[in-house]
RNA sequence: GCCGGUGUAGCUCAACGGUAGAGCAACGGUUUUGUAAACCGUAGGUUGUAGGUUCGAUUCCUAUCACCGGCUCCA
C-alpha cells in the first residue's frame, strides 16, 4: 500500500475501526455512530447509553486495548449486506440505532459491512462502512488517543449529545511524534497564553467573558494597525466616519435586525424608550448616505469605521481573543450601482488579499448563500448571489461554498484564516446587500434621470481587531516585527554606575525619533536583562552599552533570536531601524 | 445553550478532610557586571463566589460565575 496522504485517510478510518471494537470490548453498553478520518486525525461518535463519561483513564484503557488488539493482526474483509431490511432490523434489535438510521439512508448504495478477522478466521467486530480499508491491522503503527468531546448526533443541537473520541494516526511512530510536537509547540503559540507572558491582554470575571481589557503592549500593536488601516483606507478612496454605540429600537426594527439577530442584541431600556447596544454598523452608515443626495457619478461611496460593535453569544462559545462580546470591526459600507458592482468587489478582493499577505498569512475563500432566516426576495438573492461568484470567478480564486451560511440580509464572500493550531476563523468577509437599501429606501440619480436603489457592500479585513490580533499574536508566537513590536529596543548599560548617562542619551535620542525603547537600569546582570528583554518579553532588539560604545559614539546590538549582530554608530542605527519601521516586517538591521 | 474537565499568591504549579507550600515576578539589601537567569533577605492567599455536610472543608455535596477541550453558532 501506497503510503501517500490519500492512503493516510484510510489507515486513519481503519484506526477508528479499531477505536470502535475496543470501546465496544471495554464498554458492551457503548452504540456506535460515526468514525470518520479529518484532518489531521480522526474520531468516532458514541453514545454510552448508560451516562458514563469516558474520562482520561478511560483513554489510556481504549488504546491499551486497540494495541491489543492491533497485535492480532487482523483482516479486514469487506462483506455486501444482501438483505438490508433484515440488517436494519438486526441493529436496532442490537440498539444499535444510529447504524441502523445510516443504513436506512443508504439502502440503495450497495451498503456494505467491514469486518475484522483473527487468524482462525473468526468475526470479532463489524461496521457499516464502504471502506476501503488497510488489509489488516500490521499497517497500524503509530496512533494515539487525543481527547474527548460531546458531539451532537448529526450535528445537530435537537439531537442527542453523543461523545466523541478524538484521534490521530500515522504511517510510522516518527510521522506521529512530529505531530504530536507540532501540537505542542502550537500550544505555546496559543494567544491566550501569550497574552498573559507578553502582558497583552486580560479578560476579568469582574467585567464579564468575552469582554477585552487591552493592556499598554496590546493597544500599541493595535495603534499601528489601525494607522496603517487608516492610510490604506484613505489611498484606496474610503472616507472615515465615527458612529453611536447606541440606537433606539426602532432603526433595527427598519433593518430587520430586531427580527432577524435579536438573539445576539443587547437592549438597553430608558424609561418608556428601548435602545439597542449596536451589534453592526450598517444601519448607521445607511444614515449618512441618506444625508446627501447621491447621483451614479458620484458613487460609489466607501464609508469606513472602527465600530466597537457588542453581540451576545451563546455562553459556551467564547474563546480568548477570537471569539468575543465586544470587538471592534474594521468595518466598510460601499453604496454603488449595478455597473460598479463587480469592479467594487474585486477592488476589496485585492484589499484583502494585499493586506493579508504583507503579514504573510494564508487564507481560504468561501461562498456562503441564502440561511433559512433572510430579508428580500428571493430574486435579489439569486443575484447577490451571481454577482459574488461572477467576481470570484472573474479573479480566478478557488473557494469552497458554504450553503445557507450568508447573512440575513445577503450572501458573503469569507476569508478564512488559519490560526497557530491549524483552527481557521472567519476574518475577510464581503457581504452583498440588496435588501438594507431597499428597507432604509435610500436612492441615487442614474444617468437616464431615474432614481434608483444602490447595492451595498459591507465588508471587513481583518474581521475584528480583536480576532485578528489573537490571530496575529499566534502567527508570530508573540515575537511582532519591529514595527509592531510593543518596545522595539531595550537599552541595557553594562554598568549602572558607570554607562547610564550615555545610556540615558541614547534613550532620549531615540525616543525623539519615535522609536519605542526602554532604559533598563535595574540593579541587575546585564544577561539577566538581555535574557528578559529578547526570550521573555521578546523585544527585537537590545542595545548595550558599555566603556567601547561610549568611546565609539555606537550601540552594541544583539537582535531577538539571532545573537550579537555588530556595534552601530548611533545614528547609522536609528536609520537602519526607521527603515526596517517603515518597511514593516522587513528584516533590516543585521 | 449542550457534553466533559478545571478554578489555590501577579505568573507557573504543589498540598486533597486536620485552618496552605515552592519557583519566577515584586519589595529591601549586597553586587556594578562585556553579551540569553549574580547573591541574601522580606512580604504576599477568607484556596472563583454563595450555600450545605462535618467537631473540622482548599479537599466532599449543591448552586452560581469564569475558563479549558469540543458540539452548535459566529467577526
Amino acid at each position: 500500500m501506497e503510503k501517500n496522504n490519500e492512503s493516510l485517510h484510510i489507515l486513519r478510518h481503519s484506526t477508528s475501526h479499531i477505536l470502535a471494537q475496543a470501546v465496544q470490548s471495554l464498554f458492551p453498553q457503548a452504540k456506535l455512530a460515526i468514525g470518520p478520518s479529518i484532518e489531521n486525525g480522526f474520531y468516532y461518535d458514541f453514545d454510552l447509553t448508560d451516562g458514563h463519561a469516558f474520562s482520561e483513564d478511560d483513554l489510556v484503557k481504549i488504546q491499551d486495548k486497540m494495541i491489543e488488539i492491533v497485535k492480532q493482526n487482523l483482516t479486514f474483509e469487506q462483506y455486501l449486506i444482501e438483505d438490508v431490511e433484515v440488517k436494519i432490523s438486526e441493529f436496532k434489535s442490537q440498539g444499535e440505532i444510529y447504524k441502523a438510521e445510516l443504513l436506512e439512508e443508504h439502502k440503495n448504495d450497495n451498503p456494505t459491512l467491514y469486518l475484522t478477522k483473527d487468524k482462525s478466521g473468526n468475526f470479532l467486530f463489524n461496521d457499516l462502512c464502504a471502506g476501503p480499508h488497510v488489509p489488516n491491522t500490521t499497517y497500524i503503527k503509530a496512533f494515539k488517543l487525543l481527547k474527548v468531546a460531546g458531539a451532537y448526533w448529526r450535528g445537530d443541537e435537537k439531537n442527542k449529545m453523543l461523545q466523541r473520541i478524538y484521534a490521530t494516526a500515522f504511517w510510522t511512530k516518527d510521522d506521529l511524534k512530529a505531530h504530536l510536537d507540532f501540537l505542542e509547540e502550537a500550544e505555546k503559540r496559543d494567544h491566550r497564553k501569550l497574552g498573559t507572558q507578553l502582558d497583552l491582554f486580560s479578560i476579568r470575571e469582574e467585567v464579564g467573558g468575552g469582554l477585552v481589557l487591552w493592556h499598554p503592549n496590546l493597544a500599541t500593536v493595535r495603534e499601528e494597525i489601525e494607522n496603517y488601516w487608516r492610510c490604506e483606507h484613505r489611498k484606496r478612496g474610503y472616507q472615515i466616519v465615527n458612529t453611536p454605540h447606541i440606537a433606539k429600537s426602532h432603526l433595527w426594527d427598519i433593518s430587520g435586525h430586531t427580527s432577524h439577530y435579536r438573539d445576539n442584541m443587547y437592549f438597553i431600556q430608558d424609561e418608556d424608550q428601548e435602545y439597542v447596544l449596536k451589534p453592526m454598523n450598517c444601519p448607521f452608515h445607511i444614515l449618512i448616505y441618506q444625508a446627501n443626495r447621491y447621483s451614479y457619478r458620484s458613487l460609489p461611496l466607501r464609508l469606513a469605521e472602527l465600530g466597537t460593535v457588542y453581540r451576545n453569544e451563546r455562553s459556551g462559545a467564547l474563546a480568548g481573543l477570537s471569539r468575543v462580546k465586544g470587538f471592534t470591526q474594521d468595518d466598510a459600507h460601499i453604496f454603488c450601482t449595478p455597473e460598479q458592482l463587480i469592479d467594487e468587489i474585486n477592488a476589496i478582493i485585492d484589499f484583502v488579499s494585499d493586506t493579508l499577505s504583507m503579514f504573510g498569512m494564508t487564507f481560504d475563500v468561501e461562498l456562503s448563500t441564502r440561511p433559512e432566516s433572510y430579508v428580500g426576495t428571493i430574486d435579489n438573492w439569486d443575484k447577490a448571489e451571481e454577482g459574488l461568484k461572477k467576481a470570484l470567478d472573474v479573479k480566478g480564486m478557488k473557494y469552497e461554498i458554504n450553503e445557507g451560511d450568508g447573512a440575513f440580509y445577503g450572501p458573503k464572500i469569507d476569508f478564512k484564516l488559519k490560526d497557530a493550531i491549524g483552527r481557521t476563523w472567519q476574518g475577510a468577509t464581503i457581504q452583498l446587500d440588496f435588501n438594507l437599501p431597499e428597507r432604509f429606501g435610500i436612492k441615487y440619480q442614474d444617468s437616464d434621470g431615474q432614481l434608483k436603489t444602490p447595492i451595498m457592500l459591507h465588508r471587513v479585513i481583518f474581521g475584528s481587531m480583536e480576532r485578528f490580533m489573537g490571530i496575529l499574536i499566534e502567527h508570530y508566537a508573540g515575537s511582532f516585527p519591529t514595527w509592531l513590536a510593543p518596545t522595539q529596543v531595550c537599552i541595557v548599560p553594562i554598568s549602572n554606575e558607570k554607562h547610564t548617562d550615555f545610556a540615558q542619551k541614547v534613550y532620549e535620542k531615540l525616543n525623539a525619533e519615535g522609536i519605542r525603547v526602554k532604559l533598563d537600569d535595574r540593579s541587575e546582570s546585564m544577561n539577566y536583562k538581555i535574557r528578559e528583554a529578547l526570550q521573555d518579553k521578546k523585544i527585537p532588539y537590545v542595545a548595550v552599552i558599555g566603556d567601547k560604545e561610549i568611546e565609539a559614539n555606537a550601540v552594541a546590538i544583539r537582535a531577538r533570536g539571532k545573537g550579537q549582530i555588530g556595534v552601530f554608530a548611533i545614528d547609522e542605527f536609528i536609520v537602519k531601524l526607521a527603515q526596517e519601521i517603515k518597511s514593516k516586517g522587513h528584516e533590516v538591521i543585521g
